[in-house]
DNA sequence: AATGAATGAGGGTTCATTCAT
DNA sequence: TATGAATGAACCCTCATTCAT
């Protein structure tokens, strides 16, 4: 079988994600109104002209360049809150956060997005509704199914869920905004485990009156 | 004859303070880039050139912001972190960051230097040093006069520093990046409160009978 | 239907020159800090970013014009110092001066390099040795060979250079300082005749009978 | 006798000239337009209200500079072309240009009004008439004056007066731009002195019939 | 007379966007 | 589809000038 384009010949089809994939790069490294357009192309191993042939504006690509990443990234998160005990959905989200999202391209977004939503007004209710609130809902069912199977002593479900996201979050902060200053490198894995120690420490049910060992035991009943 | 208003007054005392709060409010919205001088200026009751007068450069006047509002906070926070038993620090520290400095005009600097750090390589280096590490250092410390005191169990302490300011930092992240699209406003002092609830329950010491080693045991039990 | 004058054309060979040659005339009329880089574009039929494109600031834009306006000089006067008696190559510099530098567009430049020199120190230096000395050196050489063939008594061949080309500068420095005020209009050609006329005159072997020596015996005379 | 201003109060009644002074300095030194007042100011010692107060504008400032600075040199010139033979009076003018004016604040002159001529109409014309137009009048009655008493042959005095002012006017400007630039400094008073030799050489009246030695004989005989 | 804080117009420079090729 | 020359609006910054003190 012939093979017609050349392995090292870009394929249109590929152009608009490789433009987002450096606009992405950019964008986080120096943010959005100080990334030149002529950067994103040239990095994207295009001219200026080519990016405007795909998305209208710069705001435009901002835009898109969110809703894919955001998208896929939910898709995955979903993927990893389906089945199994409530305790090992938030383990098994820890560590999709900490090994997979983190490190990827993608792990600039909570960045950029914190940092840009003020001058995206459209994108701050895309990004709160179709994704923030998705997985914070994705938490709180977690959190819910846990208390009512008794793996979970009774708390305010829906702090928990921002207490449970939160030092997710600052891992996704700190790598990308400090990691390149030696020295004060974040072990993300590390802090993964110790969140999810405490927090279930934390979530563990109130001790029955007859001092029995509590948590163990509730893991051990599970 | 009236006298309209003069088109200056001799204020050389009050200016600086008065376009560092300018220029602090509209970075917090806008971003460092899409933020214009002359817009800072005309908040702060001037004109372009009279910022010019007190800061060399839009540089200098976003680091000088930083450097001035950060070591405000600094001190409060030290303040807040000097007596008591570990489990009262904790709580005047969550206090202080969720009723004062979050709502605070500073309280938007942690949303603004992570989205400029990338752009002020030693801004980046001073709020790490000068800063972060120092209030991490508060907490370590905090935390290791509890485990020592038997208020916490044992454990790691450089992870749980990280845990405890992580809820803070989001309440601050949040409020300022999503608090005008109404139906979404956090509740600070319900996750504040529900942060250290939960967090001391994760830090309680196991009620094992006396001398029993605590934490490593739990976690060699789970 | 007619389609009128397109917002622009495809010109960027033709371009930088057009440039070069619209900002020595305006500098040279102006100076270089009064002239403003949109009148340079305007006299140049474009817009100010387009300079940009082909001059990285106003100080390059000046300092490229020079260098290039210097060469194209330096190859002409060479090419005058080529061949002839002495007395021949004196003659041909005067005129390649007074009848074709003077008058072009180049014939600014020793006006605008001396007001501007200050401000460049890297052009200076340029000047000097890539030029000036040059030039110098090829009167010298011509004064020397004149000498040695018995055209010229000897004379200071360093200082006697200067003094050829005194009257050369002065030339052009009148003529493109107070051309326009009427009635103080310099007759270039009459005073380049009355320079090679009163030189040479100054410069003819004494007529003593032969083997005596010349110059230095006149000095001591005086 | 009590002593009211102390030596180190600068009197009132020296300011103009005090400001003049650093203007002239700071002019010289980086052209008009690229002196800044306040720059005046701190070098005369003041502030820039004060400038304000003795010059109504920059423009005025430049002027009345150089008015003044004219007028003092044209009548240190005029009385050393006062007595004794027309050789003398070239004489004594090179010496007065070389060793007195090039040296001194006024030497830069030269240089500023060429290269800001055009910025300024009206200085141009007093400069051209009030000045430029004396001393070559000055040189051309020296030159006829010669002739007349066959000191000099028959020249163009036209002609003559600028070949006369041209390297004295060669030596200001090199001196005042290439100073600086080491290895290339000019012996003014070498120039000078060549200049003399030369021109007096080429202004010699013709050789007489019978072969009698010129020049010095004339000179001789005067 | 002197100061210097404040002004505001002006100019250098950047860069998103357009469009002839 | 892709290019990149050209545009022009916008923004940072400077500095001559004013004027309350």
């Amino acid at each position: 079988m012939t093979r017609p384009t050349p392995r090292w010949r870009r394929r249109k089809e590929a152009r608009p994600q490789e433009i987002l994939d450096a606009a992405l790069d950019l964008f986080a490294e120096r943010g959005f109104a100080a990334t030149r357009l002529e950067d994103v192309a040239a990095r994207a191993g295009v001219t200026k002209g080519t990016v405007y042939l795909y998305f209208k504006t710069k705001d435009e690509l901002f835009k898109g360049l969110v809703r894919v990443a955001l998208l896929t990234d939910l898709e995955e998160f979903e993927a990893a809150a389906e089945s199994g005990t409530a305790t090992e959905l938030l383990e098994r989200m820890v560590t999709k956060w900490v090994a997979e999202f983190v490190p990827s391209r993608a792990g600039v977004l909570p960045k950029l997005i914190i940092a840009e939503v003020g001058n995206f007004p459209d994108l701050a209710k895309f990004y709160l509704e179709e994704f923030v609130l998705r997985v914070l809902g994705l938490v709180r069912r977690a959190l819910a199914r846990g208390i009512t199977a008794g793996e979970f002593r009774p708390v305010d479900v829906e702090s928990t869920a921002y207490l449970f996201v939160a030092p997710l979050l600052l891992t996704a902060l700190w790598t990308h905004s400090f990691a390149n200053y030696a020295g004060h490198r974040l072990d993300a894995t590390a802090v993964g485990r110790a969140h999810l120690d405490l927090l279930l420490a934390g979530l563990r049910p109130s001790p029955e009156p007859a001092g029995r060992r509590r948590g163990v035991t509730t893991r051990g009943e599970s």
